[in-house]
RNA sequence: GCCCCCUUCGUCUAGUGGUUAGGACGCCAGGUUUUCAACCUGGAAACAGGAGUUCAAUUCUCCUAGGGGGUGCCA
């Protein structure tokens, strides 16, 4: 045994954790799980201005609702300024990099020059071997990486294979801004390296990045880690996730009744397969994920297939997982769906959750579907409830509820035989009987089994909300 | 514009130089049924296009098209 795995999951604090961020750190936390390594987390707060605290709190949060946990307290970046900055002066005095004197306008100008061109926009190197006697008297420069001119660099990356860019496409990236601060480049290489990172796995959106990194690696002779370049996931139509699909914040998802385990099974998905399977345990998820059976071509989001594993998920999860979720949620939205959170309701909620929980493809979808124990008599009626309760539909409640006031015991088993002896006695349908005392019941056309809903309610409350009805 | 990456049912994907191209979600039909959901049975549905290599390409190579990413003193 070498090395042994590190990973990190490195978020920039500009937002909250979005989708694709969520499955970035999943696959950064399950290969270090899979290789009994550690996965650490690091916030990338180098551009201060854009960095903030609710996003970094925000990101975090995201993460524990995850239950994605990171080894050891998370690095900020910006806190190791002076370490980024010293490796910059040292490249510098090697003349490795470069000051540049170059206003904005100038490179500006210059790219779109090579544009028009139709050169690679890049800088072209101007100071990169001027004397640095001509450097004018009021600007402050910029240090530039002297990158190689010629030749290719190749990226091996486990997910992408080996990926070519020709030295001349890279241009002399700046290291240190003109007020000194290090840019992301340079902070990233110097914090994977120092962190110990061994397995860089990120969005493909920084393939280009890494060759311009790999490239500053070799130039302070550091170990490269191995690059892992996942597609990125688009919204439903193929487009870049933006706000409408799944640029969401995980806590969206949380919100809108998904449960962690849930999300975690679709994300990975998402870009990794393990033959058929669909379904998978977290144990079965740190048995077999690896790098090779990543994908290369980026995912749709698609809401319906998140569903259909969630509904799995709520369906096998023992109900205190449930109901320590359903708790979780934010109160508003709790009584937005009529859930009062006292005592009562709690009971009433976890005491329904076995007959609720088949039918229920959301959190939300069980809240929903126990609205009727939450409301209070006299229950109002809703349009098709109101049309089942006919006239002769309310005389056979009339007759029945004067079967079930002579019922001894309110369980499910006597109450179905009551009421299937109601119905052989008066030749009716089962649906003739159930539907309208489904309507007085709970003020719709669709609940749980129509006895569960009885013995839920329980008897003096059932019956009067038959009575209500005559 | 320039560079990089990608392309199997609607979606997520499996798969192989020779398969009836498999699964899942969704969809459709039927069954079950006290509503809804679940469940059971069946069904429609894909190798982007064009060359080349080969006895044989979905699979290997090239081109085209389409999609995505990058192209910052952002990360």
């Amino acid at each position: 045994m070498t090395n042994p795995i590190v990973t990190r999951f490195a978020p920039s604090p500009t937002g909250f954790l979005h989708i694709g961020g969520a499955r970035t750190a999943l696959f950064n936390w399950l290969y270090a799980k899979a290789k009994g390594g550690r996965m650490l987390l690091r916030i990338e707060d180098t551009d201060r201005r854009r960095s903030s605290e609710e996003a970094v709190e925000a990101i975090l949060a995201g993460l524990k609702w995850l239950e994605l946990d990171w080894d050891g307290e998370p690095v900020f970046q910006h806190a190791h300024q002076a370490r980024h900055r010293e490796i910059a002066e040292a490249l510098l005095a090697e003349g490795m990099a470069y000051k540049c004197y170059c206003s904005s306008e100038e490179l500006t100008e210059m790219r779109e020059k090579a544009r028009a061109e139709g050169r690679p926009p890049v800088y072209d190197g101007r100071w990169r071997d001027r004397d640095p006697g001509d450097a004018p008297p009021d600007v402050d420069p910029v240090i530039r990486f002297k990158s190689p001119r010629e030749g290719e660099t190749v990226i091996d990356d486990a997910v992408q294979g080996p990926v070519r860019v020709a030295n001349s496409e890279l241009d002399d990236l700046i290291l240190l801004r003109s007020d000194g601060t290090p840019t992301y480049m340079l902070s990233v290489v110097v914090d994977d390296h120092d962190m110990g990172i061994t397995h860089v796995i990120r969005g493909d959106d920084h393939l280009t990045n890494a060759a311009r990194q790999l490239q500053l690696f070799v130039a302070l002779d550091w170990q490269t880690p191995q690059f892992s370049h996942v597609p990125l996931i688009h919204g439903s139509d193929g487009a870049k996730l933006s706000k409408r699909h799944g640029a969401l914040g995980v806590e969206a998802y949380r919100d809108m009744g998904y449960l962690p385990a849930a999300l975690r099974n679709y994300l990975v998905r998402l870009g990794w397969s393990h033959g058929d399977d669909e379904i998978f345990s977290t144990e079965e998820l740190i048995k077999w994920f690896d790098l090779d059976a990543i994908g290369r071509a980026p995912a749709r989001f698609d809401f319906a297939k998140l569903e259909s594993l969630n509904s799995h998920y709520i369906n096998t999860s023992p109900d205190e997982t449930l109901i320590a979720a359903i708790r979780a949620l934010p109160d508003q939205l709790l009584n937005q769906h009529g859930l009062v959170g006292d005592t009562e309701n709690w009971q009433k909620l976890t005491r329904a959750l076995p007959v609720l929980k088949p039918r229920a493809r959301t959190l939300i979808d069980i809240i929903e579907g126990a609205r009727f124990l939450f409301a209070t008599r006299p229950l109002t009626m809703d349009a098709k409830a109101d049309k089942i309760l006919s006239d002769q539909s309310v005389e056979v409640l009339r007759e029945l509820l004067a079967e079930l006031e002579t019922s001894a015991a309110w369980d499910v088993p006597s109450l179905e035989r009551d009421v299937r002896g109601f119905i052989e006695a008066n030749d009716i349908k089962m649906g003739a009987v159930a539907q309208p005392l489904r309507a007085a019941l709970t003020g719709g056309t669709t609940s749980p089994g129509i006895f569960d809903v009885l013995a839920l309610l329980g008897r003096d409350e059932a019956l009067e909300r038959i009575r209500d009805r005559l």
